[in-house]
DNA sequence: TTCCAGGTGCATA
DNA sequence: TATGCACATGGA
């Protein structure tokens, strides 16, 4: 598991290069980060008989789900709601700036830092944290800090029990909701049965297989999961991009009530 | 100026 | 249990 690396990963011409501090990551620690041991080949062959993944599948060959640091997972995606994803990077790169440690990475024009761990975020606090646009997200960040630093909420845990015990103990964390907890089960413990739905997937769900229904977000997991098993945590990530390719807007669909899939 | 964003918490019915 | 609204901030 890459925890506190800092890497910087560039697309070159039928390879990809790594720039990282010395020594510090191993091939094994990469392989594990970018999963390039997933049979994605195998899935995406499964999807031949939906032409809406098979055409996101071609938009987006090679695209895989990354098996990110738990608390960096958690913690960026605590500052995900209702912003916009090049705020989100924004948010990120100041609480790096202000309380991560600085990272030595080849050729870098300036100077960059790894994820600011749980500790510096609860020391820092929440007033500090406000000063990186966190809004009022800096409670819920400052809160989850400290779980995680006193030890309340252990995160390396969570690959280790079931789904639905591992959603349970992440929504006790204030500010995680379904749509957060399942982003960190999916991103960083790879949950199988982890489907975040947020507005982005939640429209091209209705767009795509329910152009004159609503569905309640409880409904769409079920939906696909039982649509896209036995990984719809990769069918989400290829609609979400899918969806973000077309432009359109991620807000959900006015007519007609609630239904329920079943 | 207005709207809205990889949601969540809380009050109310 | 379902629904509506507030929450900070900044870009379009």
């Amino acid at each position: 598991m890459l925890r506190s690396a800092c890497l910087r990963i560039e697309r070159r011409p039928g390879f990809l290069l790594v720039l990282a501090e010395g020594d510090s990551v191993s091939r094994a620690d990469l392989e594990q980060f970018l999963q390039t041991q997933f049979p994605l080949d195998q899935l995406v062959a499964q999807w031949l008989h939906d032409p809406h993944l098979s055409r996101a599948a071609v938009a987006f060959p090679g695209l895989r789900l990354l098996r990110q640091d738990p608390w960096e997972c958690l913690a960026s995606f605590i500052c995900s709601s209702t912003k916009r994803i090049v705020q989100i990077k924004e948010i990120v790169r100041l609480l790096s700036e202000h309380f991560g440690k600085p990272a030595a990475i080849p050729n870098a024009a300036t100077p960059w830092h790894r994820f600011p761990s749980p500790d510096a975020l609860a020391a820092a606090g929440e007033a500090r944290l406000r000063s990186c646009k966190l809004g009022y997200r800096a409670g819920y960040l400052a809160s989850a800090a400290r779980m995680v630093a006193e030890g309340r909420l252990d995160l390396s845990a969570l690959g280790h029990v079931e789904y639905q015990e591992a959603l349970r103990r992440l929504l006790d964390v204030p500010g995680v909701g379904p749509k957060v907890a399942n982003c960190v089960l999916l991103f960083a413990h790879g949950h199988p049965e982890a489907f975040p739905v947020d507005v982005w997937v939640a429209k091209s769900l209705h767009r795509l297989y329910f152009p004159r229904r609503r569905l309640k977000r409880d409904a769409l997991s079920r939906f696909i999961t039982k649509r896209f098993a036995p990984h719809p945590g990769y069918a989400q990530q290829y609609l979400f991009h899918y969806e973000r390719l077309r432009g359109g807007k991620p807000s959900p669909p006015k007519p007609a009530p609630y239904e329920s899939t079943h």
